[in-house]
DNA sequence: AAGATTTGACCGGG
DNA sequence: CCCGGTCAAATCTT
């Protein structure tokens, strides 16, 4: 990135990609220590700190230009909620919940958009990323949509545990566009109230999906999130996770391949995808990497 | 067989 | 009437 992109969507990308590419290398520290008996060297602690710092640097100019670009409104891409979101998929759900409503009867009297005007109870957010199933929860499609003015199809999720347990959060995944690596929206309504993340004991793996997801903020959330309705006074922290699992990538005419992991893929599988890329790539980046990152992330501060 | 995804249809808002 | 969000039968996967 050699100069300053002129339109806010763009520095938002920008950054977010610098983001991803420290989250991504910022493991292998942790891999070199784990194959040495010794202590970490000093210099390679300086390295963690420093690293530490550019995220932090960038996760907060993340935030900066994502609440400039909602309230300017000058760029409607990644950070604004549309306005409809939250009440349609509540209705939804909220009728579901009550009991008794999905009978097929009830049923054929479909879709009331507006029976649950979203209030405070109802939040939407949205979350640019390059993992759009990689947040930590098990997410079931129930609809795909080609929406007008886009290019790709948007995919609608809900969580998996509507029906057990009447949770209402449900999201969208809409790719924005052809880059590398991909780039997509996903827009969220409703918090989660099932208490599930995929730390799911059923999964694939077992490297320890919750604790990745939850104690290890560097490894698994990611991307720019902006929390429209936030419950606490500030916006959250971008929060951003160099999980980028797409190694030698797809062309770029077609859409990332969301179908298959639609609810299954957790954050454990992301760690797990992210590990395999990392031992696979090339070190000899990091370095400048590290350097330019460190450059790059100041440059924005 | 059970659970997940796909896909066309339905519905309500604008 | 168009469009976005959801439903639900059909199909696929495990």
């Amino acid at each position: 990135m050699a100069c300053l992109p002129d339109d806010l969507e763009g520095a938002v990308r920008e950054v977010a990609e610098v983001y991803e590419l420290i989250k991504t290398h910022q493991p292998l520290l942790l891999l070199s220590h784990l194959g040495q008996q010794e202590p970490p060297l000093a210099a390679t602690k300086l390295a963690q700190s420093l690293l530490s710092e550019a995220l932090r640097a960038l996760n907060i100019a993340l935030s900066v230009m994502n609440q400039q670009s909602q309230e300017s409104s000058a760029s409607p891409v990644a950070v604004k909620a549309e306005p409809q979101l939250s009440a349609s998929s509540s209705a939804t759900a909220a009728a579901d919940s009550n009991g008794a409503t999905t009978s097929p009867a009830a049923r054929s009297g479909k879709r009331r958009r507006s029976v649950l005007t979203e209030g405070k109870n109802s939040s939407s957010w949205v979350n640019l990323t390059s993992v759009p199933y990689d947040d930590g929860y098990e997410w079931r499609k129930y609809g795909e949509k080609k929406i007008n003015g886009t290019q790709f199809t948007r995919s609608y999720l809900r969580c998996t545990y509507k029906d057990d347990k009447g949770c209402l959060a449900t999201k969208y995944i809409q790719q924005k566009d052809n880059s590398y690596p991909p780039v997509f929206q996903v827009t969220y309504n409703n918090e989660h109230t099932c208490n599930c993340t995929t730390a799911s004991p059923a999964k694939k793996n077992n490297l320890s999906d919750t604790a990745m997801a939850s104690s290890n903020p560097s490894i698994v959330h990611h991307d720019v999130m902006i929390k429209q309705e936030a419950t606490v006074g500030l916006p959250p922290l971008a929060d951003v996770s160099g999980a980028v699992p797409l190694d030698d990538q797809m062309p770029s005419q077609e859409p990332f391949p969301i179908a298959d992991h639609y609810g299954t893929i957790g954050a454990g599988d992301m760690g797990l995808i992210m590990m395999e890329s990392i031992l696979m790539g090339d070190d000899t980046e990091l370095q400048d990497i590290e350097l330019r990152l460190l450059y790059n992330s100041f440059k924005y501060y």
